[in-house]
DNA sequence: GAGTGGTCTAGACCACTAA
DNA sequence: TAGTGGTCTAGACCACTCC
């Protein structure tokens, strides 16, 4: 006869880290904090090293904790900028709403710190969604007081836009939406897309992301009138520095 | 004088990893196919377990491999739900527009699984933005094909719904928004605020969900005329599970 | 220079899966 | 029962940070 399931206590590694994470949640341990290190979890618990680790790597892999080399292992921050998907529709009408998370994007300004534009093979999803073989790419990267938090990659016609400031480094006032305005496809319309993954390798170095961080990813078409696409931007956010809000009528 | 800048290559566990992750990602492996596991990586690269191990914890860590105890490291599937924000302003009048990621919940029903409803003290977050002290909540669990996919905790003002279906298990036709519409308080308005982190054990737990599973957290607000707030909807999503789809005007 | 986290080895016992 | 991943020990050398 096959035995019945069996009591199974937690290992020791998981019963600290359940520890240390209830002293970041109950802000015994605030922002920015130490959390004891490898050789204080060996000493008070008896245990070695690669166990001290493990327990620490639980909480780094779910985004509470950060290690810094030669210092420490400290509690993460989450201090979000709020991003509006539709500022016509804003909270303003609908005074009585409270914004649910705190973000402090105010007052500090977006920084684009790397640029790169070039006309080439659409890739299939632009090719897909554009309906267009050839594609003016705008590259870049925003950053916030220096810190990077977003990479995104532009898509245009390249019928549409060539020879136009779209495909220039400076694109004249109001932007590329402007310069669209002046082909006669003013963007009426968007639709986005966004998902959520762990990062790739490439994203977490441009990001400069710690382990344990994962990107939100938002694939936004604008349209013209008529439907026509004239642009697909691919954006990924490091997550914990976005809240995105969306508001629309029932 | 201080030395300048080493050259460091990568660490042997980080070079495997990427390996198998260019594997993963070129269809070499593809969805559910098995990886090599610790024993054939010893003995492919000459490591010790722990270093093997270490790699796989990577492509773990990056959500793009679910380790089976007792059967072997396998690569992890994406099948996302489309979920619409705001389905009046539908993609069907920009019929252009092809959806950038697929997505298979077409055919496919959604189950709650499991419900609780209960009166109780407002959190601080449900007191702020409903402007209630008491709350009904109604938490909730949907399964696509019997797995788990989105936990869901709706909060509404206790004074609002008290001794109406709202509080009950079975809400009637039309469900809570019809029974709030009768009260005089159709939502014609919705704000939702998407983050998207780790989620905490409880939650991996009662989503089923891997290491390296970020999950999306949708905070919706429901507004009746007036900018009355009458339904805070705090949902947390399976982030391999969805595709959120946004439509807004220019 | 002392302490920290990063990498790696060489073992061990366990629970679980699958043939 | 053989093979797999899960947990854990006891060491080692390294690069880095901070004083």
């Amino acid at each position: 006869m096959t035995e019945s399931p069996v009591h199974h206590e937690s290992p020791i590694y998981r019963r600290i880290a359940d520890r240390l994470r209830e002293q970041i949640m109950s802000g015994t341990l605030g922002d920015g904090d130490r959390l004891p290190g490898e050789n204080a979890l060996m000493a008070e618990y008896g245990i070695a090293r690669a166990t001290a680790r493990q327990a620490l790597a639980v909480l780094i892999n779910e985004g509470l904790a950060v290690p810094r080399r030669g210092s420490g292992v400290y509690v993460r921050l989450f201090r979000p900028i709020r991003r509006h998907g539709s500022r016509r529709l804003s909270r303003q009408q609908w005074g009585q709403g409270t914004a649910i998370w705190d973000s402090d994007a105010r007052g500090r300004a977006y920084t684009v710190d790397e640029i790169q534009i070039q006309r080439e093979a659409a890739g299939e999803q632009a090719a897909q969604v554009l309906g267009a073989q050839d594609v003016w790419v705008r590259r870049r990267r925003y950053s916030v007081d220096g810190r990077p938090v977003q990479l995104a990659v532009s898509h245009f016609p390249a019928d549409l836009v060539e020879g136009t400031a779209i495909t220039l480094p400076d694109t004249g006032p109001g932007g590329v939406y402007a310069r669209l305005g002046d082909l006669g496809h003013t963007p009426v319309h968007f639709t986005e897309e966004v998902r959520a993954r762990m990062p790739l390798p490439g994203e977490a170095e441009l990001l400069g992301l710690p382990a344990g961080n994962p990107v939100i990813v938002i694939s936004r078409v604008a349209y013209a009138v008529g439907g026509v696409p004239v642009e697909l931007n691919e954006m990924t956010l490091d997550a914990a520095s976005y809240v995105l809000q969306y508001d629309f009528e029932a």
